[in-house]
DNA sequence: CTAGGGTTAG
């Protein structure tokens, strides 16, 4: 202390100026404003280097430059100097730090702070909510907002743009209009634009839609929001028509509209791979495909809509690949069954970068979704080994998938009961998927126990569950499943498929008439199953609806929706055409060992896409090999 | 003199 007195004093009479740290915190200052944050770090670190003390006025840009080079070690040192400098208790200084624990992925440091404050303001408040909303915790920000609200603190623009994000119930987000026209930012743009995604997360897109309109001077940032409000409704034809529109008012898209567009047609249940070509060609007219983010989005693009082919020459044509690149590829594999080849990427991919956890996600359930039971286990084994990364739950699930799928049902028990942190849903998930493909009535029970009370809202797990214990034929228990589901108050997903054909698609549900070709349909559909049946096909009535006769069962079987966009594809497509489907929910087995048949009396490859993956069925077998 | 806010690929 003496000794910085001591310097102090020399700095205030050597000339260079009369107050040592307000010269030292308008060049901080300066650093700050010219957006440079090392600069402003280093700055800082010269200063406690020169022994001149900081003051209240210091910190906060330099904490706001950790922030901003999420430099959290950096940050804590920060924390670290104010409280041994005595400048907290201190609000501006607690305020930069809200947010420079948030940027730095420790939300419970920013709470802790945010908790430990004397006295809080608006900034605060926002800042506590911004950080809710990037570590996805939608109800306490709401929480926030409303406590904030009765210690009559007044929300302004910031506190808007954090918690707009964290609404997806129409009553919060209409309550919270009420409070922005209070506020009298209901015509600023930046909160319109937001306002367009909230309706559109809650579901109506009808308001985000004339939100949209209403906006009259709209930014690139308005555009990308309705394409993304499209996104969200899965009304494809209604994206491109956005982007159309905008192209019409000459505003140029940028990289961020482009990957909207893209993401939109990899999304959605209604665009086809014809459309996804035709945005590959938009791409590269508008020279944005030797983007980084844009060319993994693309490959990513043609692995959800069935090719892989063209997935894999965007990858091989960019000249930049990064990790996230090598695995969209990698799982692009994977979901379309070919293990070997996402293996032999991935020990490719090894020798340019470092996997991270996700990479392993993409690698392993690639195992498990080909049965490589030794690859999957090498690989589970050199995450820890090799690389330090400590598996997480979805490893854990896709290790339970992987021996869940083989048979291995008793080895699925035990590694999940060894596993040293808690099966979370999607371990219990894949356990019960596995006891879908071998029965066992006594691990459904297990993983249905754990799983109603992890994920009770989830209609996909009461259906699995009734079908295992139809399939064993205990009609009373799936009877009870489907009870408790209703008295639950949970809805099955009404499932339905889409057909490519030509320049459209075409949707089917169960039983449809919609079609004004149904009546056609339906003879063909019944020829067809004529004569898969001679090929050995006999019906899985276990898939059909309950409480029905055996004989009506079947019918219930030939109108589910794969078989009616099969049979429509079929009808109408040259003969060297594949077919592609797309299922919203899980194929259905009795559906998928159909297909096998189908593929074989036709002669025709069918591509279909469920939730979960990719069947190529092609001369009566899938390439799932029935793991699925 | 200092703090909070928009989209961004697996």
């Amino acid at each position: 202390m003496v000794f910085q007195r001591v310097v102090g004093f020399r700095a205030l009479y050597n000339g260079s100026s009369r107050e040592p740290c307000a010269s030292w915190n308008l060049a901080i200052r300066r650093a700050a404003d010219t957006g440079a944050p090392a600069r402003v770090l280093e700055l800082y670190r010269r200063m406690r280097a020169e022994n001149v003390p900081p003051d209240g006025h210091t910190l906060p840009p330099v904490i706001k430059a950790c922030a901003q080079l999420r430099d959290l070690s950096a940050g804590t040192e920060l924390h670290r100097d104010a409280a041994q400098l005595g400048v907290l208790p201190n609000l501006i200084v607690s305020n930069s730090l809200i947010s420079m624990y948030s940027k730095c992925g420790c939300f419970d440091l920013s709470n802790k702070v945010f908790d430990e404050m004397r006295e809080r303001n608006v900034v605060s408040w926002s800042s506590m909510i911004g950080a809710c909303a990037q570590h996805g915790r939608p109800t306490m920000a709401l929480f926030l907002f409303k406590k904030m609200i009765l210690e009559r603190i007044r929300p302004n623009r910031p506190t808007f743009l954090n918690l707009i994000p964290c609404v997806s119930q129409v009553e919060d987000a209409d309550e919270l209009i009420r409070f922005i026209v209070e506020e009298c930012l209901d015509s600023d743009l930046f909160i319109k634009n937001a306002a367009v995604l909230m309706y559109s997360r809650c579901g109506r897109i009808g308001i985000a839609r004339r939100l949209f309109d209403g906006i009259e001077n709209k930014d690139l940032f308005s555009w990308s929001a309705m394409i993304e409000a499209f996104t969200n409704a899965d009304m494809f034809d209604e994206t491109l028509k956005v982007l159309r529109q905008m192209m019409a008012q000459c505003v140029d898209p940028d990289y961020v509209t482009v990957l909207g567009i893209i993401g939109a047609c990899s999304k959605s249940t209604l665009s086809s791979l014809r459309q996804a070509k035709f945005i590959h060609r938009f791409v590269v007219r508008h020279s944005f495909e030797q983007n980084l983010m844009v060319g993994t989005s693309l490959i990513d693009m043609y692995v959800k809509r069935g090719s892989l082919e063209s997935a894999r020459r965007v990858f091989d044509q960019m000249q930049e690949r990064n990790l996230v690149t090598w695995s969209t590829m990698i799982s692009g594999y994977g979901m379309h069954g070919k293990g070997e080849d996402a293996l032999e990427l991935f020990y490719h991919m090894k020798h340019f970068f470092r996997p991270d956890h996700i990479v392993f996600v993409s690698v392993l359930s690639a195992c498990s979704h080909a049965g490589l039971i030794e690859g999957g286990w090498q690989c589970f084994n050199s995450m820890t080994r090799e690389f330090g990364i400590v598996p997480r739950a979805e490893h854990y699930a896709c290790m339970v998938d992987l021996l869940g799928r083989a048979g291995k049902l008793k080895e699925a028990r035990e590694f999940i009961e060894q596993m040293p942190i808690k099966p979370d849903s999607s371990v219990w998930g894949s356990l019960l998927g596995a006891c879908r493909i071998h029965p066992n009535v006594e691990l459904a029970g297990l993983a249905a126990r754990s799983l109603f009370e992890l994920d009770s809202k989830n209609p996909g797990r009461y259906i699995c569950l009734s079908n295992i214990y139809t399939s064993l034929g205990k009609i009373d228990e799936a009877n009870q499943i489907r009870n408790l589901m209703r008295r639950r108050g949970v809805k099955k997903t009404d499932g339905y498929s889409v057909v490519e054909v030509k320049n459209k698609v075409y949707k089917f549900v169960v039983g449809d008439q919609m079609n004004p070709q149904s009546k056609l349909i339906y003879r063909e559909l019944a020829i067809l199953m004529d004569r898969i049946r001679e090929e050995g096909y006999v019906p899985n009535t276990n898939f059909a609806l309950h409480d029905v006769e055996e004989e009506t069962k079947e019918t219930s079987l030939y109108v589910h929706s794969e078989k009616l966009a099969i049979v429509f594809g079929l009808m109408n497509s040259a003969p060297d055409c594949d077919i592609r489907i797309h299922k919203n929910l899980r194929v259905c087995g009795d559906c998928h060992t159909a297909s096998k048949f189908i593929s074989k009396v036709t002669q025709r490859r069918i591509v279909m896409r469920d939730s979960h993956r990719f069947h190529h069925f092609s001369n009566g077998m899938c390439s799932c090999g029935d793991y699925w």
